[in-house]
DNA sequence: TTGCTCCTCACGTCACGTGAGGTGGC
DNA sequence: TTGCTCCTCACGTCACGTGAGGTGGC
């Protein structure tokens, strides 16, 4: 046993601000030397240790890998100094990270984080124009869809309709659309909804359609929502 | 298979911003419901899981833990509001963490970093005196094993130590004791700087000595550190 | 004697990642 | 046929933590 050799295991860990265990840890990473022992096996540490436990502990909560760690307690003096400067580097990152994940985190109770920020605008618009909740939300899952399954087509589609809503026929048969949803079947109000939205779709240039069938199938189709009104006016639409 | 069950893992991945196998992970996990499968057994995801899986990713970069997670899936909105005001309040203590590890990281290549405020202090003004470096190691790595093995003691010591070096006969015995190290173990000068520093301890009220003989060692014999005129200056002291 | 600190395995945890060995659709 | 995406295990990784079962000094 070294001269200087004399604090326990525990002392050094509380000295450093460390776990036992994890001093235990570095000693089998062999980031820290292999310490002397006394007459009962206890391991004894001298001021060396210490020295070098401060600087594992200080690099491992920056966030170095132990690994990269024992690299750099071997490293001469310039490239030290280059890595501490990489070191703050990545901690500046990550800190900007963390502001990121906070402005996401407040975002959370919005539709803000499901949706593209063109998307969010057309719900905003709809909002806008008092259509139901239950459409809304409609439309929200078929743009989380479409852009999942074909982002780049999603992207006209949704500049196509925002274009759209700057007809007031198409405010007005979208409107009416939405209030069918809770209409009889037999709604007399039914048919004439049918021939405008015919008229209205016949006067404009057709959309690309997306190769993939069940694409074009996701368009047409607002997957998870009917209604005996609505079924009567697809009937009536296609003939 | 549900109507708007559409799209791949590997699609819904890369919607979220996620691996595929984190996914599978969280499904595994219980926090993303099981999706349907197509005529190949392959996973097939609605808008949903979209959902699900963005405000999923959210909290896991902000570091909730998956189990975590898992339950304000499944809380109401009080309560996920909570939540997220703890969890933002975390983030923070994270942000701030991170640049105390940033400060640490810059006195890395200091000794700061290694001793208390008061023995930095100490030390500085020892090296202000023109006192070698090998002697400021020395003291550097007594202070260390001192403040690990006594903390309440050795503040008490420093004080008296930084005290003394108000006193110039102190400084210039330290000073001659720190030349001494490289002379002869002959020198004539050795007798005259032993009883200068006999008379000085005399007149001094002793420091209480600590309990623990180790402790004492510590203090009186700079381990570590010797040279033959030291050797001899110890003896002189003795008698 | 009691309480405290220390010892050595061995296994667990957290959030996935890696890799083997395979299938299905263009 | 080739390349791509998907599938299911099983095991690995990282930095320790947990716990069992024990010893040594006041």
């Amino acid at each position: 046993m070294e001269d200087g050799d004399v604090i326990t295991i525990g002392r050094l860990a509380a000295y450093a601000g460390v776990t036992i265990k994890a001093v235990r840890h570095y000693t089998k990473r062999g980031l820290l030397e292999e310490p002397a022992r006394d007459s009962s096996g206890y391991r004894r540490y001298g001021a060396r240790h210490a020295i070098e436990l401060v600087k594992i502990k200080t690099l491992a909560d920056a966030g170095v890998p132990l690994a990269r760690v024992k690299e750099l307690l071997a490293a001469d003096p310039d490239q030290f100094a280059a890595a501490i400067g990489e070191i703050d580097r990545a901690l500046k990152e990550k800190a900007a990270e963390i502001e990121r994940a906070r402005a996401r985190m407040a975002l959370l109770r919005t539709d803000a984080l499901f949706v593209s920020a063109e998307v969010a605008r057309y719900l905003d618009r709809l909002a806008g124009l008092g259509i139901s909740r239950r459409q809304i939300e409609s439309e929200r899952d078929i743009w989380i869809l479409l852009h999942a399954v074909a982002p780049d087509e999603a992207r006209a589609w949704v500049a196509d309709k925002i274009e759209a809503l700057g007809d007031p026929e198409f405010r007005a048969i979208y409107r009416a659309t939405d209030d069918a949803y809770g209409w009889e079947a037999d709604d007399p109000r039914l048919p004439d909804l049918a021939r405008r939205s015919r008229e209205w779709l016949a006067a404009r240039p057709p959309l690309p359609m997306p190769a993939d069938p069940s694409i074009a199938q996701l368009v047409t189709a607002q997957p998870g929502a009917s209604s005996p009104a609505w079924d009567r006016l697809a009937a009536l639409m296609r003939g």
